[in-house]
DNA sequence: TGAAATGTTGGGGCG
DNA sequence: ACGCCCCAACATTTC
């Protein structure tokens, strides 16, 4: 009987389109699923909503094998010594797994294939991420693409959409099973106190390829305009899915091109997926995306220190009910609309002028779709210091984005219920309102629903005053 | 994947 | 009838 395979889940929680675990069944022999809760001291840890979602994943992946006579081996601790210890236990002589491209995976992947090989153990290591390999898309010159447009005209040309690659009906085991710990032992579902019971989405494969179909079928024709309605159904809500692998974004690709809505609208959807690349590739090319400014001219950007209003935009608390409420759906769900994400996003950098670094470590711990590639990417984008991104002195205004992406007050009702009485007129800057109004809605400034904790105009000319200090062309 | 300031135009009220 | 002014409405420029 030959030796079994190793087939290492990592963000690639799916068994359609699954490029490592094909390759494990093709090879032949059984084949043996594991998940390692990393603990290598070096990768930044997952945040909390992060957390949630994995568990509920996992136990849908672990149900998935089970229904095919297989079983999901979870295991915690360094992910070199836990994948040695187990090619030793099990006699595996290949193991293959999907890339992880965040920032010191793949020197610390390289590692641990040098290592299995010197103990003549075969490796096989695929791409279930992304469309194209991270540098793979270069100019004609052979630099990286900092523009995203010309990035994606060159990019959506090498994509190879293939052919979809069903689920196995069944994974060969082997004659004993690797011992594995459970989930309860991880604690990755929030106890004392158990915070989770607003949060939003259906994890695991199923659950994603519900959401890619019924977005294609009920929302991709009209993406283009819907998507920048809060109050309603109009984005994919795949980024968690895609995020977590649990379906791969060739399939999101395949999906979209079969459908029948208006071009326009397909490339508009498939534009977001190709942001995802762009960060990808930044990140890649440029190093941290976390850390450290894409445009180094913002190393010397003046960010206030403002613990204050920092917890008051984390809260919902800042007086302007388009970012309270954006913020409140973000800490209840795990998701926040990404018109929203722009709007808060930009009040924290340019009305706060809090360092985006802060925003996005907030984000990374309550965002169930929370990548360090799209996230720290996008930050910067809003912040002005990422690659292609919005000028600086892109200054949103709360108040009229609000009244542009939430006409009637929907979503700011839904998410910020003290104003709900109050009507469309006034409900986007209620602090303008009459005071009768106000009294008539049960709305008591600074009692039941905070003073603007900043005045628009002035933060507006502050923060161009700031952008002034870093500008390389001023006197 | 902005907003605000500034410039231009043209209709209409009015002396 | 005419010029003047006001000011939407739209366009352009600037941050």
């Amino acid at each position: 009987m030959s030796s079994p395979t190793l087939v290492w889940f990592r963000r690639d929680l799916r068994l359609a389109d699954n490029s490592a675990l094909e390759a494990a069944l093709r090879h032949g022999g059984p084949v043996i699923c594991v998940y390692v809760l990393d603990e290598t001291p070096s990768l930044r840890p997952m945040g909390g909503a992060s957390r949630w979602w994995l568990d509920k994943s996992l136990k849908a992946l672990a149900a998935d094998l089970e229904a095919r006579g297989s079983r999901l081996i979870l295991r915690r601790g360094l992910a070199e010594a836990v994948i040695h210890d187990l090619v030793t236990e099990t006699g595996a002589g290949l193991v293959t797994w999907n890339a992880c491209f965040d920032p010191g995976h793949a020197e610390r992947d390289g590692e641990i294939a040098r290592a299995l090989k010197g103990q003549g153990v075969a490796v096989r290591i695929f791409n279930g991420s992304y469309l194209l390999d991270p540098g793979k898309v270069v100019t004609k010159t052979g630099g990286t693409y900092g523009v995203f447009t010309p990035f994606w005209k060159a990019a959506s040309l090498q994509v190879k959409a293939g052919h979809a690659q069903p689920a196995p009906a069944a994974l060969p085991a082997p004659e004993t099973w690797p011992g594995s710990e459970t989930l309860a032992d991880w604690g990755l579902h929030p106890t004392r106190p158990d915070w989770s019971g607003g949060m939003t989405g259906t994890p695991g494969e199923a659950g994603a390829q519900a959401r890619l179909a019924a977005f294609v079928s009920e929302a991709l024709s009209s993406y283009g305009a819907m998507r920048d309605i809060p109050s309603r159904p109009g984005t994919s809500g795949l980024s968690p899915h895609l995020h977590f692998g649990e379906i791969s974004p060739r399939a999101v690709w395949r999906a979209a091109h079969a459908s029948n809505a208006p071009e326009d609208q397909r490339a508009k959807f498939l534009s977001e997926i190709g942001w995802r690349e762009f960060n990808l590739n930044i990140l890649n090319t440029r190093g941290d995306v976390t850390r450290r400014n894409v445009n180094p001219a913002f190393d010397a950007f003046p960010w206030r220190e403002d613990p204050a209003g920092l917890a008051a935009w984390q809260k919902g608390q800042t007086g302007y009910p388009i970012v309270d409420a954006g913020m409140r759906e973000l800490w209840t769900t795990g998701i926040m609309h990404n018109r929203v994400r722009m709007i808060v996003a930009s009040f924290l950098t340019k009305h706060l002028l809090i360092d985006w670094r802060a925003g996005e470590a907030w984000f990374w711990d309550t965002l169930t779709d929370a990548d360090m590639a799209s996230n720290g990417g996008n930050w910067q984008w809003v912040a002005g210091s990422g690659a292609d991104a919005a000028p600086y002195f892109r200054i949103f205004n709360p108040i009229r984005q609000s009244e542009t992406f939430d006409p009637e007050g929907i979503y700011i009702r839904r998410w910020v219920p003290e104003l709900a009485r109050l009507g469309p007129k006034d409900i986007h800057a209620p602090w303008a309102a009459p005071a009768m109004v106000r009294a008539e809605a049960g709305v008591k400034l600074g009692s039941t629903y905070p003073l603007p904790i900043i005045d628009h105009d002035m933060a507006r000319k502050r923060a161009l005053e700031a952008y002034q200090t870093i500008r390389k062309d001023k006197d």
